[in-house]
DNA sequence: ACACAACATAGACAAACGTCTATACAACCT
DNA sequence: AGGTTGTATAGACGTTTGTCTATGTTGTGT
């Protein structure tokens, strides 16, 4: 199915990400992967306090209540936000540690790239 | 379906992300939102001469070569990655512009967090 | 011209995903 | 205590996704 070794191309060198780290980075990408978690992202991120309050994000889309909840939590599963309750409130800050492992990541793609020309 | 503007807490200045934007945008971090693609994307950043032949990427995976084939198409078409036939053979090489902008999303998200503390 | 190899496309199908309604839980306020 | 509001969970349902097999397309070599 394949002609390794027939003088195709230089053998890959090795699999700079292996399975599980990938798997594991995957989770993250995959939770930014969708329209409305990137925005409810982007708006908890960039909250002027630092963290915002989940009855300011639920009325800034067209979606029900269930739905951005089910959002949220699958961005606090990916690691991006954290959750606290104030009272009757629940507020959501970003991690800033898993941004900067998913920035960091996407550098040393273009850093090897710069290298290898 | 909500209290804005019964002093839970400042009423959003501004989503960061435009609709638009993040529909664009998720789009590419959907697309590395599989442990398949992600790896492939990586095999092919990494690539010792900047770019990696089919014939290699392929038996890395314990998948068909279709499936590869249709992972690569979705890796071309969020525009992660471009591909040049040579002869028999096609090559994939990454496309740091699309990295870059990802990395600087990311990027902007901690600064506006290290801004706001 | 013909056979063969690399890669892409088409169609099928189970699993995962995004959304909803209904309901539960938690905290506040009379 | 009871009612009301904010948020989460449960279950249902149509759509999308990842994978496969089968086939098409493009280039090589004899």
């Amino acid at each position: 199915m394949s002609n390794q070794g027939q003088g195709c191309c230089a053998p890959l060198s090795e699999e700079p990400l292996a399975k599980e780290q990938a798997e594991e980075m995957a989770t993250v990408f995959k939770a930014l992967g969708d329209p409305v978690r990137l925005r409810l992202f982007s708006m908890i991120a960039s909250g002027p306090s630092g963290e915002v309050c989940v009855c300011d994000l639920t009325p800034a889309f067209d979606l029900s209540q269930p739905t951005i909840s089910h959002h949220l939590k699958l961005l606090r599963q990916a690691g991006l936000v954290d959750s606290e309750r104030r009272g009757t409130w629940v507020y959501y800050r970003s991690r800033p540690e898993t941004t900067d492992r998913m920035a960091a990541l996407l550098a040393s793609v273009s850093a090897d790239r710069a290298s290898a020309s």
